[in-house]
DNA sequence: CGGAACCTACCGGTTTCCAGGTATGTCGGA
DNA sequence: TCCGACATACCTGGAAACCGGTAGGTTCCG
């Protein structure tokens, strides 16, 4: 690999405009040129596919298979793809679970635009650059409690509004049980009745809009 | 005002890579430039003041004060304020308020950078362009039963886990009327319970995630 | 093998919520 | 001035949710 080539990149952003202006701040920098765009996660693994870039720069809410699956999706494909999330959900768990799913890093749109260009340069030599801010984010979730698959089941049903005794019949499962869900879920988020779960639960991002 | 002149622009919005981003975008045309930004409303506010721009491109999330208290708070001394709101949210609350506001229009950030600058220039020319999907929402917001203020308060308290006593409390009435202003707010959204009511606030723009 | 974590299930009791009413006062527009 | 929209308040009965237990089964790991 010569340092004279360009770092060639991957953006995956579904609003436009936005990618637009990223495409445009990135393509100021000689040593940095967007070679595809992606704006759904299954464009996003085609085209990494196809041009199997340098850096992917990937968002997280996507219409479709979503920046976490695509990630995945990348990654059991390619072990070595460096991919940097590129988002503007401060909720924990889409951290943690970024990086488990195999991310180099993880920046919020409100970095500074030099910060994105000194991280996509720093993932094409290896690194994983972390900033403090998601550091410390990272550091405070492992201290919680994490919800289990099951229970993450629970309370995206009942953030769609589904009572206990549909949810129950949902997953097979009696009611009571899919109660005991709930009243574990309420302890792990330190709410005491579903509705105020379901907030805590999209701040922190566990569950997301629509 | 000449012709001639280029068209003088306040970029409002909080997320810095986004907003620098849209700068370029905006700045590649010659008759277009950014003159200003602001990331919070308060900053809109006085910014605007300090700079009078001809158009004004408004986010509507923003930290503190909001991009529609920030609009209300521009027209309120500037009626002749030309606003174009740009942001990620589609529900129809939002775009209604906007507009009621005194905002000439709303894009999606999903638009084409294209599209973002005709708009911009018919703004400036005294145009309020609206684009079709978004004369489609606002036509059907129009039928659809809107929440009163009080209902509005109410709603947000329940999103924030409050119980109806507490909301009664709260806001000095009996925990029988809070019942009412729920069970009105159940018939005018469509849905049988606090959670799911809470859930399509969300998804309509009545409400914001904090 | 013995925990630990997870998922499952049930019971009894209390609280809160929801649905159906009726009713009063205010305020602004037709 | 009368009507409609809004906000307020109360009642009753039934449904759902919440709380605090106990407990059996699996799976995986040290």
């Amino acid at each position: 690999m010569t340092t004279s080539e360009s770092i060639r990149i991957l953006c995956v952003e579904d609003h436009r405009i936005v990618r637009e202006g990223i495409r445009l701040l990135l393509e100021r920098e000689p040593d940095l040129a967007v070679v595809a765009v992606a704006e759904t996660g299954e464009q996003a693994v085609s085209e990494y596919r196809a041009h199997r870039p340098d850096v992917t720069l990937m968002d997280l809410q996507l219409p479709g298979m979503n920046g976490l699956e695509a990630i995945r999706a990348i990654r059991k494909d390619h072990a070595d793809a460096r991919i940097v999330v590129l988002t503007m959900y401060q909720g924990d768990e889409n951290i943690f679970r970024s990086i488990e799913a195999g991310a180099a890093t993880y920046l919020l749109k409100d970095s500074l635009a030099d910060e994105l260009i000194d991280v996509v340069r720093s993932v094409h030599a290896g690194g994983r650059p972390m900033l403090p801010a998601i550091e410390a984010k990272l550091s405070e979730h492992s201290k919680r409690p994490r919800l289990t698959p099951r229970e993450v089941e629970v309370i995206k049903l009942v953030s769609e509004g589904f009572r206990n005794r549909e949810i129950a019949a949902m997953l097979g499962i009696s009611e009571e049980t899919a109660q005991v869900h709930l009243r574990n879920i309420f302890q792990k988020l330190g709410t005491r009745d579903r509705t105020a779960a379901v907030q805590v639960a999209l701040r922190r991002g566990i569950l997301h809009i629509r």
